[in-house]
DNA sequence: TATATATCCGACTATTTTACTCAGATATTA
DNA sequence: TAATATCTGAGTAAAATAGTCGGATATATA
């Protein structure tokens, strides 16, 4: 098991890209500058979640990416999975074969903590996400400190 | 939040502890070879253990490591906390401030996560695990394999 | 049709963490 | 005093993380 920065930036670029879903595709230049994650790694990511059919791609000028499913059927846990953070607490990854080629130990507990987190990953979705008062009120605070940057740029540029 | 073979390796000998816990303090060795861990691996993860007072030790001949209380209060999340794996799942550590020193958009998902992962570990401990069927099983066939191979010892020796 | 905008793709890299090993000091029992 | 253990610190190979960089490809628009 591990969640790192990986993963959580999957998790946030997929919800940013919920959030601005009326608005057509979102490109990656968006994102990055939303949330403040590296361009060319958001490439990367993106590529995975592409291969596992998370998200659509439009290419040239105007284009970006957006979700290939409603918000409602895309769960946590695929997208973390996508990026290869498993969420399996198993060190034999559920074979139940690490001590000797045995069990071990300790493998009944790990395996109750993976199927701890996936139930509660896989019951959350980009929807609830966006529904969430408290995210609601990050987005909104977002977007304003957007506008007042796009604002800025116009009046340096007149 | 990380767990790897470092906090499974913790909680494991902490259990092989638990486990052998009637028959006065156990050595470092006798766990090595039981849950093959390497030793010196074994020295640096009780020396933490040790710190954050889950074991204390006896010196010399006949000594090792017995558990500082009763294996019902103590808790896996305190073992893998002492061997610095973190349960939390926040980039900020809790702190609310990974997105220009405000709050990011995941930060909730990942402090609600980390509080779903805390409750299930610090609701277990080593004495529910050394009461479940189970690890009685695989603790059982460890004890045979090792009287086994000491009787092999014996053989050879004679 | 040229240009700008975007996704795509592969290779490379610095830093950190993991999972160790090794050498030796110190304490205790027999 | 010898054997058995814990203690301590330093070092290290391999892997993963969190990126960077250069360039190819597709497409909308002027
Ligand atoms: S974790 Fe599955 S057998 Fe050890
Ligand atoms: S994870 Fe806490 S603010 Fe981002």
């Amino acid at each position: 098991m591990r969640l790192t920065t990986k993963g959580r930036y999957a998790v946030t670029a997929m919800l940013d890209l919920a959030l601005h879903s009326h608005q057509g595709p979102t490109s990656l230049a968006d994102i990055s500058k939303r949330q403040e994650i590296s361009l060319s790694y958001l490439e990367q990511l993106f590529a995975k979640l592409r291969k596992h059919e998370l998200v659509s791609s439009v290419r040239g000028p105007g284009g970006g990416y957006k979700l290939s499913r409603e918000s409602e059927s895309i769960f946590i846990a695929e997208i973390i999975d996508a990026v290869n953070e498993t969420i399996d607490a198993t060190n034999c990854h559920g074979a139940g074969n690490c001590h000797k080629g045995d069990v071990c130990l300790t493998h009944h507990l790990w395996s109750d903590l993976s199927e701890q987190i996936h139930q509660f990953l896989s019951g959350i979705s980009l929807a609830d996400l966006v529904e969430r008062n408290d995210i609601k009120a990050v987005a909104d605070r977002q977007d304003a400190q957007e506008r007042a940057q796009h604002e800025q740029v116009l009046a340096v540029i007149n």
